[in-house]
DNA sequence: AACCTTACGACAACACCGTTGACCTGTTAA
DNA sequence: TTAACAGGTCAACGGTGTTGTCGTAAGGTT
């Protein structure tokens, strides 16, 4: 076996498969995000994926090295996807915020394929891109480097989590989303306000908010506290807050 | 088959395995636990929890449905002991920090259940508990019910979200996750600084900061936003940041 | 135009997975 | 004492990712 890969700059020898489809690192990506789209994230599996490009399960190996490895090129297409359509204006918070809402949005689109990568680091072109253009705007905003990368850690991970907790609600068939739903209506907006005040009191409330996606608000929350230290950061004033007594898993490792 | 599971308390008729063990709803998601927590989450499948018990993988379907159904359970079980682990001390900010925490900490303890369970409602006992507790805390502390409820509903789906995320990485084989920090290392240090000016100049933040969880940093970001409108609620000044061109995905729903 | 090399597609096999239908047996209530 | 049946077991089905091996046709070279 040895190397089974071959990279794509020195392919050149296109031999059809027995049923005259001419493979690409490129067609095996196109062909994978269909196959999310229309069945299913269970849907994709080196068979099934084979099957559908017409082609042995074995060849995809000569294009990638395991499953994960093909994981991270549809991870790169769909972050190329967004970075492509959007348009910075120069006002960083705007822009950010535009940004965050097109890749949730563009993880709703895309709900398997998300929840799929949006834990990874792919280190290929389109992710590069992305980190350059999101530190600049930071950056150019006024924020110091270390403050930069956090407030960008925490901007994109809030993104592809919240992209990937919408899309496993949206992936779930019909019945079970209005089942959940149906659970504040009925269950919580239920409770005696005796034993529980707080959510009687706030029922209405929840009914309304809780199936919504709180991506928006999580957004908002984030950028205000984000520009809130910007302020601060260009005439400093009081002391940041410290929690009392700090948590014992606060400074978990991934 | 009709139906193979019987509900849990009509149980009476204790028959031991070959290997001499008692079954019990108990004793298997108290053993799925152990063998996440011993040999990583990919360690659970059906048929190793059997040989883990001692027990044929079959019998496990007299208890739960399917696997879902399993980690369903285990699921409820973490969310009680994170809620029976947590002592509020009044303190708002620091108790839904602490809380905060002790749940991603639960999330990353038992990464498998945390991805299944971080997007369903359950509607069980300790789900009511928590959200009865969480919106006690905002409400007493001055928050009006609707803004209460907005920000109750970031802060746990930022925290499930988070938990979700990074315990998507923790499930990683070992391999992979260095291979991780290896890319910050090596692909994303190494950019010169005339392409990609920005990553350059932050590089020795990115290294050190990106392969840990950003969930500390996004929490307090949300909690100083927090308390901020609170500041603003209580004496209003001036008016809420709107952005100029409203993005269209504003309003996507769950 | 013939020849070599070798990339790459195909095949078969391995070890695993979740799930189910049929069977058998020990426990328990009557 | 006995009959019912809960619940443990077995075997099988159809799926999965992955790899060692082999044949062949495409391409460059001559």
């Amino acid at each position: 076996m040895s190397e089974r890969v071959v990279p794509p700059a020195a392919r050149q020898r296109r031999r059809p498969t027995k049923q005259g489809v001419v493979l690409s690192e490129e067609l095996i990506v196109e062909t994978a995000l269909r196959l999310i789209e229309e069945h299913g994230a269970d849907a994709l599996s080196v068979r099934r994926l084979g099957r559908s490009l017409g082609a042995d399960p074995s060849s995809l190996y000569r294009y990638f090295r395991h499953t994960d490895d093909l994981m991270l090129a549809i991870a790169d297409e769909l972050i190329g996807h967004t970075l492509r359509t959007w348009r910075p204006t120069g006002d960083w918070r705007a822009d950010l915020r535009d940004l965050g809402l097109r890749m949730h949005a563009g993880a709703l689109a895309h709900p398997r394929a998300a929840v799929l990568s949006s834990y990874r680091v792919t280190g290929r072109a389109y992710e590069i891109q992305a980190v350059e253009t999101i530190l600049g705007v930071l950056r150019d905003a006024g924020f110091p480097d270390a403050e930069a990368v956090r407030i960008y850690h925490a901007f994109v991970d809030q993104a592809l989590a919240h992209g990937a907790l919408d899309s496993a609600t949206r992936a779930m068939p019909k019945a079970a989303q209005e089942a959940e739903a149906a659970v504040w209506r009925s269950t919580y907006a239920r409770l005696p306000a005796d034993t529980h005040p707080h959510i009687a009191a706030t029922a209405r409330h929840l009914v309304a908010d809780m199936p919504r996606s709180s991506y928006p608000t999580a957004l908002d929350l984030l950028l205000s506290a984000a520009a809130a230290r910007l302020e601060e950061i260009r005439s400093p004033a009081g002391v940041p807050y410290r929690p009392s007594k700090p948590s014992p898993e606060e400074a978990v490792r991934r």
